[in-house]
DNA sequence: CACCATTACTACAGCGTGTAGAAATCGACG
DNA sequence: CGTCGATTTCTACACGCTGTAGTAATGGTG
């Protein structure tokens, strides 16, 4: 359900990416558009709503961070996506046909053990 | 890109699963909604720009078969998430760390061969 | 308590989707 | 060939989501 526009995005991508905590004036430094606190603020908000995103409250200016990593976001999209599937093992059979081999070789070794 | 409308999907779900080319009113006597046809023909061409169905223009009630079939997208839809991955192996193991056994056990045969 | 930084609330435009009426079109039948 | 009914196109609108920000409230610090 999480379908998210291109600055939440944005700002998702900075607090994966940034590790660690961040006030909605460090979000704002950091996405280089020059846009008002607020809009920031918006963001942030409708990204904890969609439970993306957690809040400390208690300290003052309040700090951001990623509920989930980006990597467990992408495989919580993936099963979203196979849910909707009908077929899961057809898909992923079609899916396993197309990816390099390099991967394959990875998943092959993940799967082994 | 993607993204369907719940109507959108009903109407998708149709065309993957009765296999075969459905005319508008084929599809508004499927789907149980008591919707007016003009409503299916609007979804129905957006589904045609979206390129997810294609219209035979040359018969009278024109007909609407799927692109793709659900599998197919699915597909798609997983490599566009992959896309965004970052790290895309970490995603594929976490995500068949997660998987049940017996789709791990099915992917290892996939992979075998 | 007053002031500044921060946060909350409110607003609005633009886009996608669901929904459908009115207008145009097309083929068959007389 | 003209008419009529079925089909398609065009136009419209409401609603929810996203980007964007102003204004009002709030809270700590001196």
């Amino acid at each position: 359900m999480a379908t998210l526009g291109g600055l939440e995005r944005s700002v998702m991508s900075l607090l994966w990416d940034g590790g660690e905590s961040l006030s909605a004036n460090d979000v704002r430094d950091r996405l280089g558009e020059d846009l008002a606190v607020t809009t920031v603020l918006t963001v942030l908000s409708r990204l904890e709503r969609k439970d993306m995103v957690r809040r400390e409250r208690s300290t003052r200016p309040h700090r951001y961070t990623a509920v989930a990593s980006r990597e467990e976001h992408t495989v919580e999209m993936l099963n979203e996506v196979l849910g909707t599937a009908g077929d899961r093992e057809a898909v992923l059979a079609r899916f396993i046909g197309g990816i390099p081999d390099s991967e394959a070789a990875a998943l092959r070794r993940l799967l082994q053990k």
